[in-house]
RNA sequence: AGGCGUGUAGCUCAGGGGGAGAGCGUUUGCUUGACUUGCAAAGGGUCGGGGGUUCAAAUCCCUCCACGCCUACCA
């Protein structure tokens, strides 16, 4: 560093330097038997078969921002990482990998393929967790967790078990979601439901003992062979005189009941529903209201199975649609049919049709547990944003038991035996070798693997060491928040909340912070089909990890979802040179041996306000955090660093620092200060460049940012009347900057001004900055007094009573001067009738509070001050013009 | 169909009962001893339409229009 800084900033080796540092150094290892308050993160897990997107960046980088402020306010911070078997999505992976080497998982068997998936996971999986560390989160590494490790197995089981005993898990028939292709079950939220187009075909069903008959509408004629019903609702006097009658099922000799139900929309096709209950939800609610049979038609491979009639079995469903529909038209029973656009579900991870099929699962009671996890929000735990609560409140309300089983291979086992001897189902957390019942060795273990969010449902615990009673379980649970996006709201935070209140009895977490989805630019989902995602490790490479993070900060308002361009990261890469070059020019004009101390004042105007404000962005910082307001915090100290720090304090201590004056080591001190202190109060969001400036200032005791507390705060003197001393110096400076460009002077042209202020503070401030202001306004001299004379051919402003001349004898344009002058006027005086208007209401001057109409008045006055000077200004001007003529 | 939300400058958005804001973009000027990834200045908005409450509405309420998301889905 001795060299100095590059002049622009350099990612790539900065993040690559602090990362390591902080490894090797375990910066970040949480330590259960300190001191300090608590506050725990659990990663939301990753994939292990997932690469880093966006919405992984913004996620993490907020989970980040907190974890570091939260060290830097002494609390004892533990943030665990960790990944996600990912039960479907990694199994996929493996078959596609063995599809290539022209085999099957059933080639191999199962013990064999998990062996296998075992190896890919060791070998490629969890390549997320390099991206993760390249984002720079500060999570323990130490304590990395995999849900298919083997302490969170143990929890699963241990749960599993726990929930059965307490008579909260079932095995049961039921009809459930079946992706064909994946060949399992998958529950209710991982289907997505997308708009198909299709028919509704008209069907004649004949009663059977009268020549009448009824036309039953349908978008899946297949399904008839299933159909155990017809119904109509009970209201609909088409067919009231038919309800406890026959009809004679189509292409079969069977006959099947007329009932009467009010599911049955009067208004939709023909209002008769055939009723399927082994091939639909709706159905199979009907049926079991009326007591039908369930006759599956379809088997699990999707082919019509030997409950139909032998020209049919062995079809596709599909082919069977086809030959269905024939026959029923060559016999004279199809009526109709029309287009039909319905909504049609689809497996989330293949998106091939799912189909509705009955078959044994185990399933989770939710009900019990959905009320606790109900009552819990808002008291223990909060969500932020608030009006989730609703949506959260809604849907456990309409809650359904949740199907756990899972017909594939790679996943937590259902620990649970039957006994082939005498058929005794056993379940337990270690393997039994004999019968409970009989005492006999023939176990069979149940096949099916868990839901993958049913290990995730037990993260918070299980990764603090659960069942084990851990000093980390007993110090970090309940966790601090939960950080995740909103579309995951049900299938994890409300598991968590459930899991966690019946197992541990505490929620898992005190505060929810759902935030956006990261979108493209125009507002479209990213994805890869649609080539319209960003690559955050592209953006690393390209702008720096600090650029990206600043802009997720930045973005991350609650309640919206974020719209992001690259042309946005770019931009905050601009901030981080900005902040480089400034503490660049700081760093030339400290001297290395500056004895920094605490107990150094402010000595002029420019020290005492930075010192202002820099309080202020220090309760504005912590404020906004505590509400998880990311954009509030990201962008004040955005306008700190470059609207006050370098745009006008540095150029203010420029002549000190340049200078030999008495006052020079103070400012240098308190230029110190506050680069030091702003840099940690942005090291949270951006830890690179902070700490690669941290470690280049003189004097530090502490070389590792993330070690150091947040600044403490200070009482600054006066400080209403330094902020509102400054802001009439720079009004001065902009009014005279202001005359320059707009009157188009050339920039070599020496100016002079004179001021003519309204009282002893106003010169006493403006002489005592005197030459600051020649400098800023560049300006070669400037006169200060009350009893200026006003000059005619000038160029002149009004600033809170003050009256700026700039002489411009000879080059000035007085048409283009006056113009300025009336717009300026023009602005006021509207301003100005309009709160005349308002104070001459009587209602208004009544019914407003005090402060409010005294405010008005004040204002009113200073607006006619500066009318009038404005007035002034303008008739000399005329008179000058008539003298220049 | 229900629920939630959004509509503010050309774009992206913040704000939220008493003076319309930011960033980017645009225009003009500038080798001002950190930064052209920069500096200075300017232009730009009946805060979606209508109605109501209030002394006062961009802000609260109602309604309409437009858009988005979620949940449930009609055979």
């Amino acid at each position: 560093m001795e060299e100095g800084l590059s002049k622009s900033y350099e990612p790539k080796e900065v993040e690559k330097k602090w990362l390591a540092y902080w490894e090797s150094n375990e910066t970040f290892k949480a330590e259960p038997a300190k001191s300090g308050e608590p506050y725990a993160i659990v990663i939301p897990p990753p994939n292990v078969t997932g690469v880093l997107h966006i919405g992984h960046a913004l996620n993490l980088t907020l989970q980040d921002v907190l974890c570091r402020f939260q060290r830097q306010q002494g609390k004892n911070v533990l943030w665990i990482p960790g990944t996600d078997h990912a039960g479907i999505a990694t199994q996929n992976v493996v078959e596609r990998q063995l599809k290539v080497e022209g085999k099957t998982r059933d080639d191999l068997g199962r013990e064999k393929f998990i062996e296998r998936v075992w190896e890919w996971r060791e070998e490629k999986g969890g390549a997320i967790l390099e991206q993760v560390r390249r984002l720079g989160a500060s999570v323990d590494w130490s304590r990395e967790r995999f849900t298919m490790d083997e302490g969170l197995t143990n929890a699963v089981r241990e749960v599993f078990v726990r929930l059965y005993n307490d008579g909260l898990i079932y095995k049961g028939k039921y009809i459930i979601n079946w992706c064909n292709r994946c060949h399992t079950a998958l529950a209710d939220d991982e289907v997505e439901h997308a708009p198909h187009k299709g028919n509704l075909w008209n069907i004649r069903y004949n009663l059977a003992d009268s020549d009448e008959s009824l036309v039953v509408a349908t978008s899946r004629p297949e399904t008839l062979f299933g159909d155990m019903a017809v119904a109509v609702h009970p209201d609909d006097e088409r067919y009231t005189k038919f309800i406890g009658k026959k009809v004679k099922l189509p292409l079969t000799d069977r006959e099947i009941p007329i009932i009467a139900d009010s599911y049955v929309d009067m208004e939709f096709g023909t209002a008769c529903l055939k009723v399927t209950p082994a091939h639909d939800m709706n159905d199979w609610e009907l049926g079991k209201r009326h007591g039908l049979d369930v006759l599956q038609v379809i088997n699990d491979q999707g082919l019509m199975n030997d409950e139909c009639p032998k020209d049919y079995i062995g079809l596709t469903k599909e082919a069977c649609r086809d030959k269905v529909v024939a026959d029923l038209k060559e016999q004279g029973l199809l009526v109709g049919v029309e287009d039909l656009e319905h909504s049609v579900g689809e497996c989330y991870r293949c998106k091939s049709v799912v189909e509705p099929h009955v078959s044994i699962q185990w399933f989770v009671s939710m009900k019990p547990l959905a009320e606790k996890a109900r009552k819990a929000v808002p008291a223990e735990t909060k969500i932020f944003p608030v009006q989730w609560e609703k949506t959260y409140y809604n849907w456990l309300d309409n809650i359904r038991d949740w199907c756990i089983s899972r017909q594939i291979w790679w996943g937590h086992r259902i620990p649970a035996w039957e006994c082939t001897e005498c058929g005794e189902l056993i379940v337990a957390v270690d393997t039994p070798t004999a019968c409970t019942k009989c005492s006999c060795s023939k176990l069979v273990q149940e096949s099916d693997v868990l839901d993958t969010w049913f290990s995730s449902a037990l993260w918070p615990f299980s990764t603090l060491g659960w069942p084990e009673q851990t000093e980390e379980l007993a110090k970090y649970y309940p966790t601090a928040v939960l950080v995740t996006g909103f579309d995951i709201l049900f299938f994890w935070v409300a598991r968590m909340m459930m899991l966690g209140l019946h197992v541990k009895e505490q929620v898992p977490f005190h505060h929810v912070y759902l935030h956006a989805l990261v979108r493209d630019e125009h507002g479209k989902k990213m994805s890869k089909s649609t080539g319209n995602v960003i690559d955050p490790i592209e953006m690393i490479d390209k702008y720096g990890t600090d650029a990206l993070r600043f802009t997720l900060t930045v973005f991350a308002a609650m309640g919206r979802d974020i719209k992001l361009s690259e042309k946005r990261i770019e931009g905050y890469r601009f901030f981080s040179n900005k902040i480089w070059n400034a503490a660049r020019f700081a760093l030339m004009n400290l001297p290395a041996d500056l004895e920094y101390t605490e107990k150094v004042g402010p000595s002029t105007l420019a020290d005492s306000w930075i010192l202002c404000r820099l309080e202020l962005l220090k309760k504005e910082t912590k404020e906004a955090l505590s509400q998880y307001r990311f954009n509030d915090m990201a962008q004040g100290l955005y306008k700190f660093i470059w609207n006050e720090f370098c745009d006008w304090y540095l150029e203010l201590i420029k002549p000190v620092l340049y200078g030999e004056d008495s006052k020079k080591e103070q400012t240098q001190n308190i230029l110190h200060r506050v680069l030091a202190e702003t840099m940690i109060l942005l090291h949270p969001i951006m830890p690179f460049i902070t700490q690669e400036i941290w470690s280049a200032l003189p004097s530090i005791a502490e070389r590792d940012m993330a070690k150091l507390l947040y600044p403490t705060e200070r009482l600054i003197k006066n400080n209403e009347k330094v902020c509102g001393d400054m802001q009439y110096f720079q009004e001065i400076v902009s009014a005279v900057r202001n005359i320059r460009t707009e009157l188009g002077i050339e920039p070599a042209r020496k100016l002079t001004a004179f001021i003519r202020v309204t009282n002893k503070e106003q010169e006493d401030i403006l002489q005592e900055n005197k030459h600051l202001l020649i400098n800023l306004a560049r300006l070669t001299e400037v006169s200060i007094g009350q009893n200026i004379e006003a000059i005619k051919a000038s160029g002149s402003a009004v600033v809170q009573g003050s009256q700026v001349f700039v002489p411009l004898e000879g080059v000035i344009n007085f048409d283009t001067e006056l113009a300025r002058l009336e717009k300026d006027r023009l602005k006021i005086e509207k301003e100005h009738t309009m709160l005349s208007k308002k104070l001459a209401n009587a209602e208004f001057v009544t019914n407003a509070p005090k402060q409010v109409v005294e405010k008005e008045k004040e204002k009113v006055a200073e607006l006619d001050e500066k009318l009038n000077k404005l007035g002034q200004l303008q008739t000399r001007l005329l008179e000058a013009m008539q003298e220049n003529k």
